[in-house]
DNA sequence: CTGTATCCAATTCGATACTG
DNA sequence: CAGTATCGAATTGGATACAG
């Protein structure tokens, strides 16, 4: 394991793992959060319009694809592109950072998957 | 990227990246629920008892520890531990699919705590 | 010490309708 | 096409009290 608690926990001193105040907890929050994973991975395999994104996160309401995407926008990880036309056309994809994060996310997101389905013995 | 999103999708077919009644989703969200992330991480670091994880995952209710805990075993990412003693002594621990998971955990909540703090420039 | 039960507050979410 | 507004339902979460 490359990283290990003891090395999470040694940045933060001697308190608890993560302050409950501590910023980390807020964006973790929007980066975890249900719609938000699945926006991000969807965005990691390019540039999407409003559309396709709706099309492609199943079962997304368009309250929360825009909640979810404005908060992403906020927190620096997703970019969003409004070409003046009629009718409009907007493209969203990711920032570098957004980048950074889907690396992180994919591995996570593909053991998910893969653990799904097996039977569980331990 | 080691895992790349048309990977993925290709798993699913033609379908969207996950269909909304996938069961992955159900895993997902439990994982990456606000303190299914952080109960993880502290596990990783080793067994705990209740109470060293009440302390240990800082601002959380019993109320959502036992929830939590109850979710990751059902899961099969912990194990519960007790032992017949008076007063009882109850301890906490990851399975090797917690510990798999944690793998894929660790690097998405280290890039976090770093990411914020730094200026988004992006 | 290790929990469960209950009640209530806050948040999330979805369906629908509507606008530029 | 790309959203926003509103409302109500469902879920989550916290505080407290209580039990084995």
């Amino acid at each position: 394991m490359s990283v290990s608690f003891a090395e999470l926990r040694a940045r933060g001193g001697d308190k608890p793992l993560f302050s409950a105040e501590c910023s980390t907890r807020v964006v973790l929050d929007h980066v975890t959060r249900k719609w938000g994973v699945l926006v991000i991975v969807v965005l990691s395999g390019g540039t999407h319009r409003w559309g396709e994104l709706r099309r492609e996160v199943d079962g997304i309401s368009e309250k929360m694809l825009g909640t979810t995407l404005r908060t992403l926008e906020a927190d620096g990880f997703v970019h969003r592109e409004t070409f003046g036309t009629v009718p409009p056309r907007v493209e969203y994809s990711l920032t570098n950072r957004g980048r950074e994060l889907a690396e992180r996310l994919l591995p996570l997101v593909e053991w998910v998957a893969d653990y799904v389905g097996e039977t569980v013995e331990d």
